[in-house]
DNA sequence: ATAAACTCTCAAGCCAACTAGAGAGTCAAG
DNA sequence: CTTGACTCTCTAGTTGGCTTGAGAGTTTAT
């Protein structure tokens, strides 16, 4: 039986996240002693490097969750999480696109500055690069 | 002069937003009536304009700040905007790897789940994509 | 003159995923 | 048996970009 410190070593999760964890139903202790402190089984490391790892694959906490209820109802739905997977996808793929076009709008934008020389000390225009995001918002966001 | 309400007719901003980029430093005011209302100039028009264009580009309200304060100043600073920009391509860059990763690594499940048949109503398997998701985190993450 | 629509301030709530801290109780080693 | 490390609960704070609401005052159109 693992106290929750154990836990922590064994998955690297820190102690109040492994209780904020539970405190949202993802982790449940096997047993709470009189003192009231948790017990874990060894099959809580698993699940709290399962919940880092579906982490880094970009799932909520909340997704997790219903991932790991659904195993735990014990009811045949690959087809849920299958369409969670696509959906995930399909959302990366957006948030990707939408990354990418900020990159390229910003990408054209410091390719048109670099044609600019840069300001003058005592020039009078301020900052044509400001200036010109500024004043070309048009341009810039079309 | 615009009061609040035409501001926002103007730029769609809603007026409590408004006021919020009031209070951050974003926008200033004309001019407050005796009876505290505010009234901004066309000015105004634009600057909300260009806050909500370089949202889009991923600016924070932060960044925009400083865009702006240093517009504010004056001083000669295109470089410091350039920095700007140019942290901004990087950070992007390194999103987009971590999402583009993210979804390759899914991709690369729901394609090796495809081999698999879905569950059958009755089979001793609860959900063979849990099943591998959870007992093969080392093949899911490596 | 009155009602509708607008505006004001200030406080608090929301999301996500934690983190920090107070104050008290418990366990393990020497 | 004491000391230090551990654990407990509970509350509140963090970041960012807002939104909502209460309660009160103002402007405008008829």
């Amino acid at each position: 039986m693992l106290k929750i410190g154990d836990l922590k070593e064994k998955t690297g999760v820190t102690v109040s996240t492994l209780r904020y964890y539970e405190s949202l139903g993802l982790l449940q202790p096997a047993l709470r002693s009189d003192s009231g402190y948790r017990y874990f089984n060894d099959n809580a490391v698993q699940r709290v490097l399962f919940i880092k790892k579906a982490q880094t694959l970009n799932f909520s906490l909340t997704e997790i969750q219903q991932i790991l209820n659904t195993h735990e109802r014990g009811t045949a739905v690959c087809s849920i999480v299958k369409d969670l997977i696509d959906r995930k996808i399909s959302h990366l793929d957006t948030e990707i696109q939408k990354l990418l076009e900020s990159k390229q709008r910003l990408e054209s934008h410091r390719e048109r500055w670099s044609n600019y020389p840069d300001d003058l000390p005592n020039s009078e225009s301020v900052c044509t690069l400001i200036e010109e995001l500024i004043s070309l918002e048009a341009i810039i966001v079309d």
